[in-house]
DNA sequence: GATACCAAACTGGTATCCCAAATTGGTATC
DNA sequence: GATACCAATTTGGGATACCAGTTTGGTATC
């Protein structure tokens, strides 16, 4: 792999892990050093990123992005019209086995499995159902949503009964798409992403001293 | 502005008014010398318009985007979902008196005005509407499809009849969101885009022959 | 004339300079 | 002690040199 594509990713990793925090100052020298790269990758790599909204210009310089409420509601409402249109299409199929494979992913996870396992499944559930979809562009939405909400969602304080609900609500999800009840589907959906969207706002709402105590920006708008 | 700006907006227009064609090889090189720039503001450039779609790798080396008949249909799906749920909130606006803005950006196109315009101003219609929503990301989905439909549109062979009614359509719609009738406008807008969709890739699959001729790769997948 | 082959040219990827502007840190002044 | 000011450093933006892999054009061979 190049040291471009390897940058990229290296760099996207540390930022959806947390290991640089969101509103941290970057710059191209520190990257460039960390990472073993010259500058021209560090610099592809950037324009990348940014274009996922997960680093942002500062001015002259670079910013890991800062978690912003307001612009999280409106990624979720987005996502809501992307994934319900994915789902939509999805549910028009004839063949609609390949929902199995999905729900094989969810049944993955038990009481055993490491938060981290639960976060990154919870994600490529509804990324891997978008892709059932069969319209790359719907596919593409949905999963730059999900890596946007990502670090956010990986922040909210969430009790083991909301997880449980979480998962009940996509196992729903899966039996009307396999019965292929579309309104159904699209109203268990569209349900989920907006309760999920509500608590995950309040949480880091509440939470937002804690947060920016250990160094994270967030901010309200 | 910086040069880096400038060589992305110049190969931009370049591209989306098809002085390059679809299909069409582009080397580094070639650009830098065609704009006076050096290959770092053009690496920029390519890596930003291949996020838009306008350019992209063909192996090694850059390629200005084909038109690809199946994408064009995904993408006038991706649209529709985005568009309408951006009008939804549009909808449920107090204050819907923004709208005029739009309708006047139509009133201004009369028989005098040339071609060039009416495409400019038939794409700005949809996505100053979709700005309207106040949702951010809804409305970069809107300006992104259409950007990937342009070219595409531009080549569509268009009758004065369509013209018009594309035109008395948009009016429609307008006037429903003024009136705040949300679900009339959504099937107003849906039909709009369908029925727009259903023409543009009719037209282009009849003309492939005489746009191949032209230069221009159209694939059908 | 067709073909195998090789050298020259060209490609994008990378590293490294240079530059102007902005930041920073310390110092002189009041 | 506060502040104005200046020099040194650091920043991202740009230009260019170099590289390995590929393409290309021509030539020698059959």
């Amino acid at each position: 792999m190049s040291q471009m594509q390897n940058v990229e990713k290296q760099l996207r990793e540390m930022i959806l892990g947390l290991e640089v925090g969101p509103g941290e100052r970057l710059t191209e020298r520190w990257i460039e050093s960390r990472f073993g790269a010259s500058r021209t990758p560090v610099r592809a790599a950037l324009l990348r990123l940014e274009t996922e909204g997960l680093v942002c210009r500062d001015g002259r310089g670079w910013t890991v992005s800062p978690i912003n409420l307001a612009k999280l509601e409106q990624i979720a409402v987005y996502r809501e019209a992307v994934e319900v249109a994915a789902l939509g299409l999805t549910c028009a199929l004839e063949d609609r086995s390949a929902v199995d494979v999905v729900e094989a992913m969810l049944d993955s996870c038990d009481a055993s499995t490491p938060r981290e396992e639960w976060h990154r499944v919870g994600m490529d559930f509804h990324i891997e159902l978008a892709r059932l979809s069969g319209n790359e562009f719907l596919f593409r939405a949905v999963r730059d949503a999900m890596t946007r909400l990502s670090r956010a969602r990986w922040l909210e304080v969430r009790d083991e009964a909301a997880l449980g609900r979480a998962w009940a609500e996509h196992h729903a999800i899966l039996a009307a798409v396999r019965a292929g009840v579309a309104d159904k589907a699209a109203r268990l959906l569209s349900a989920h992403i907006t309760g999920s969207r509500d608590r995950l706002v309040m949480s880091l709402h509440n939470d937002r001293r804690g947060l920016r105590a250990r160094g994270f920006a967030v901010v309200a708008a």
